[in-house]
DNA sequence: GCCAAAGTTTAGCATTGGCTAAATCTATTG
DNA sequence: CAATAGATTTAGCCAATGCTAAACTTTGGC
């Protein structure tokens, strides 16, 4: 092996994990911001109630999040009222939506059960690159009935 | 909407949710003791410092992971001495390479280009169940050359 | 309009997973 | 065999994300 080229191996693998980290942090605001969408499109609110049950976390954990997503500029709250998204908020929340639909079909085109489907799709979603999305609705458009 | 079907949906929901949190906390544990077991592999020994560049972190960082992976039985070690697996690890190690393996061959035969196969693969690789693997095993077969 | 139920917030705690800086140990080399 | 370079550990910090219990606010029914 020549000189040099472990280090930058190293360093290249690195590279993926860092993504993944870096993934990790926004992965939970994308969560968020998108379900706060579907619950304003369903009922016109989201309350944090409604949020805490699917998310599956305690409420006081709901309140702590929106805090943060607060500061980030995703989210607007006044005390004891329901959730309203930001502009970028929603930009977010679209982005997150055509992922996580683009995903959802390539599996289920993939031949995935709908349950599980869902459920890896939710994990997926963070984690594919733009160009692993064109594929993907590449391959929906290939195998479309 | 008949009664009790709006909660029964956020159960379902959530779960999808509570899978992808679970997912999380193994990740790291997995990442770990695959690329220990690679560092053995290739070099006969997984030092600290090398797990660090490859992981992007600080060897801080490694020290105290490793403890909590030694707390879980994944690892052993000595103080100033490289890191082992424990039969538990080793197990974790080979099942993690297999779904790599699945998963970065499936994105390059779907067309993703080798660097951010690379990339997303190792974010991907945590959240894919069983049957997709199996799923993404039989299109790879299927378009073998 | 009052009271109870439902929803929200606060306080306080734990764990995970990062970091830097300083201390300590190991191994190499002169 | 002593000095030094390299590796490891310790100490102490921080932010994120979870929890429960208790306090407070809003709302809906009577």
């Amino acid at each position: 092996m020549p000189q040099g080229t472990r280090k930058k191996a190293a360093r290249l693998r690195s590279a993926a994990f860092r993504r993944v980290r870096a993934d990790h942090q926004s992965e939970l605001a994308e969560d968020y911001v998108e379900m706060i969408a579907d619950l304003i499109d369903e009922r016109g609110e989201a309350r944090g109630t409604d949020i805490a049950m699917r998310m599956g976390v305690a409420n006081a954990t709901v309140v702590k999040t929106l805090k943060r997503l607060q500061d980030s500029g995703l989210v607007t709250q006044e005390p004891y009222r329901s959730v309203f998204l930001t502009g970028d908020g929603w930009k977010m929340a679209e982005d997150g939506r055509r992922k996580h639909k683009v995903v959802e079909s390539f599996l289920l085109a993939l031949g995935i059960s709908e349950q599980q489907a869902r459920i890896d799709s939710e994990g997926i979603e963070h984690h594919v690159s733009e160009e692993t999305l064109k594929a993907m609705a590449r391959f929906l458009v290939r195998n479309r009935t």
